[in-house]
RNA sequence: GCCCCCGUAGCUCAGUGGAUAGAGCACCGGCCUCCGGAGCCGGAAGCGUAGGUUCGAUUCCUACCGGGGGUACCA
């Protein structure tokens, strides 16, 4: 559990004189807990400890509370402390603890807010997401496992992990068969079946295949040719296409038949002609994978056998029906599960399983899978695999994200890749943008259901909440460059007198600001991305507030101040108001950092301007 | 049937046992002679129902109601 105490050393040393405190009073050891109250006026950090303690001490909550704050010896950074409430311990830090967060953050720059682990304290994490068939283009839907993974991923590294994004890439089997045999029918002109992949994207891949290995290649043995004129065939299929798709389930099946060997051959080319394709969209939306898993590759390898060799030999195993069983259910499964078919053919779960002893094996000490709510019947099967090869049950965390119910104007859109009706993601990123498209999925929780309506997102995408955090980027940025036009002499951080940061939208944005390592760490521990996105807000929001009730460059029109203040004004006060505006530039200044290394972690873009 | 997720403001959503439950959108009323109005300030409005645990429950437990998803020798 990550304690805030753990994150700052003055609180870590106020934890210690409380207990110090209990002691002294007589009181029952115990650990302060602390939390950021939500009221300003109930100080900065707050404990319950005397809540806590009031049964084993016996005593009311307030007595204990009064014998803290009695006995207790503040920590130079911590300004006072109050009771209040049921028995609630109040404290206020001074403001030099702030003045000195602002200059940890110029100081530290892109690494505040992230944490330095000791060797012993940094873990090697997998996370495993998106990991869509390669049989056709991403939708929608996986633009949230993209989004989120990724953000998830430069967030554990802010926390000070090692971490792999992978993504597993289903190019063996049956599928891949079928794929292959789709292409080759479309190529043909022929009829597709009911089982087929559908969709503009296979008579892509067809003519596609068809430039590149030559007209004789979809050639069969039986005489049958591709047709000579491309165009027209395709034309015609695609025709064909629509129909069989929207013709549903009473389709009678192919026109013709496909050699084995051949859609075999097809399906390897177009599997890796879409795993390029998809890399290539989720690199329009800044995600790039470290691991693209073969499965095929790690069957070649005989790595799925020697998985199923060791899951016999440690006894995991038995045999029933001719077929080859891993006994999942001693680990918490509903049923066990088949690894080895009783035709010998080894099953995907068998893949599955040899996969894990694959990443298990790569040093990694903890494995994220990040799937949606429409796998959450393999989550057991998956826990009980990892169990069986060895690996700790708490070193396997599955989450399950609930799905994006892709809309268009209040009406679902069906997104399922065979029948070819879906909105692909390239489409969504190339219409609202990535950032957009990304903080949408990164606002909400996992547990949450998200609504994706195409044309709301594109009416609402101007008043996309990350438009009011980059603009607050943006927006610090020209007031940099106007201060360097004007020549504002700002000076050196340490040469500003950040003591007189005193007014309430100071203040504010001065507390925020220092809230980063605390979130990130909150963050990480919970895998929440919506914690980010919140937070990037609220100091937007506070920034915002600062920008428009304190002025920071003096103003360039003379007329503007003249009547009252020029005449007024006393050498005194005028140094006094530039002094204030050079404490003012560097807050300013801290706050585009600390706006800079959150949406870095969010991976979306932070813009010079708008 | 069994399993998982959700139910919080008119709408979309935050809130991992603490004090007066927060944002955005929509609505109403205000705010720039000057650093970016994609902004700021103010207003109205809410924890599905019933029990339980606890000093304290939106949060944990149970039941019920309502919505979504999952339950293959599929891939």
């Amino acid at each position: 559990m990550a304690r805030p105490e753990d994150l700052d050393p003055v609180l870590a040393e106020l934890a210690t004189r409380v207990t110090k405190a209990l002691e002294a009073a007589g009181l029952p050891g115990a650990e302060p807990d602390f939390e950021r109250p939500r009221q300003p006026e109930h100080g900065d950090w707050a404990t319950t400890v005397a809540l806590r303690l009031a049964k084993p001490a016996q005593r009311a909550p307030r007595d204990i509370a009064q014998a803290v704050v009695d006995h207790i010896e503040l920590p130079a950074a911590v300004q006072s402390v109050d009771i209040a409430g049921p028995g609630f311990v109040n404290f206020r830090l001074s403001h030099a603890y702030f003045e000195d967060v602002v200059e940890r953050i110029v100081a530290q720059g892109d690494r505040y807010g992230r944490r330095q682990r000791d060797e012993g304290q940094r873990e090697m994490i997998n996370i495993e997401f998106v990991s869509a068939n390669p049989t056709g283009p991403l939708h929608v839907g996986s633009g949230r496992w993209a989004a989120t993974g990724d953000s998830l991923a430069a967030l554990l590294e802010a926390d000070g992990h090692g971490v792999v994004r992978e993504y597993y890439v289903n190019d063996a089997g049956e599928q891949v068969r079928r794929f292959g045999e789709s292409i080759v029918l479309v190529a043909r002109g022929e009829l597709l079946g009911e089982d087929h992949y559908k969709g503009e994207y296979i008579l892509d891949l067809a003519r596609e295949i068809r430039l590149e290995f030559g007209d004789d290649f979809f050639v069969a043995g039986d005489g049958i040719h591709f047709p000579e004129d491309a165009h027209i065939t395709g034309e015609l299929s695609a025709q064909r296409v629509r129909e069989r798709a929207a013709d549903g389930p009473h389709d009678t099946g192919a026109s013709g038949m496909v050699e084995p060997t051949l859609a075999a051959k097809v399906g390897e080319i177009g599997v890796r002609k879409m795993r390029d394709r998809i890399a290539d969209v989720l690199r329009d939306m800044g995600v790039e994978f470290d691991v693209w898993f073969s499965e095929r590759v790690m069957h070649d390898s005989g790595a799925v056998e020697q998985t199923i060799d060791e899951l016999r030999e440690k006894g995991e195993t038995y045999e029933q029906d001719g077929a080859l069983f891993l006994h999942t259910t001693a680990y918490g499964d509903d049923k066990d599960r088949v690894l080895v078919r009783s035709d010998g053919r080894p099953t995907y779960f068998a893949a599955d399983c040899a996969y894990f002893r694959d990443k298990w094996q790569r040093d990694h000490t903890r494995l994220i899978y990040l799937l949606g709510a429409d796998h959450h019947g393999y989550v057991g099967r998956l826990q009980a695999a990892a169990r069986s090869l060895g690996i700790p049950e708490d070193r396997l965390e599955i989450r399950i994200g609930q799905l994006v119910n892709l809309l268009r104007g209040g009406e679902p859109v069906r997104m399922s890749k065979r029948a070819g009706e879906l909105v692909t993601l390239d489409e969504v990123i190339e219409e609202v943008g990535s950032d957009v498209t990304r903080y949408h999925f990164l606002r909400q929780s996992l547990d949450s259901m998200i609504d994706f309506d195409l044309d709301e997102v594109v009416k609402q995408s101007m008043e996309n909440p990350v438009y009011y955090v980059q603009y607050a980027y943006a927006r610090i940025n020209s007031l940099v460059r106007t201060a360097d036009d004007r020549g504002f002499a700002h000076g050196e951080l340490d040469e500003a007198d950040l003591g007189r940061l005193t007014a309430p939208a100071e203040l504010e944005l001065l507390r925020k600001l220092a809230e980063l390592p605390e979130v990130v760490a909150e963050a990480a521990e919970l895998l929440a991305t919506q914690r980010l996105t919140r937070y990037a807000e609220e100091l937007a929001s506070s920034f915002h507030r600062f920008y428009t009730e304190c002025r920071i460059l003096p103003s360039d029109d003379p007329d503007a101040s003249s009547s009252t203040t020029l005449l007024d004004t006393t050498d005194e006060e005028r140094a006094a108001a530039e002094a204030l505006g050079r404490a003012r530039y560097w807050l300013a200044v801290a706050a585009k950092q600390v706006l800079r290394n959150v949406l870095d972690i969010l991976r979306v873009s932070a813009p010079e301007r708008m």
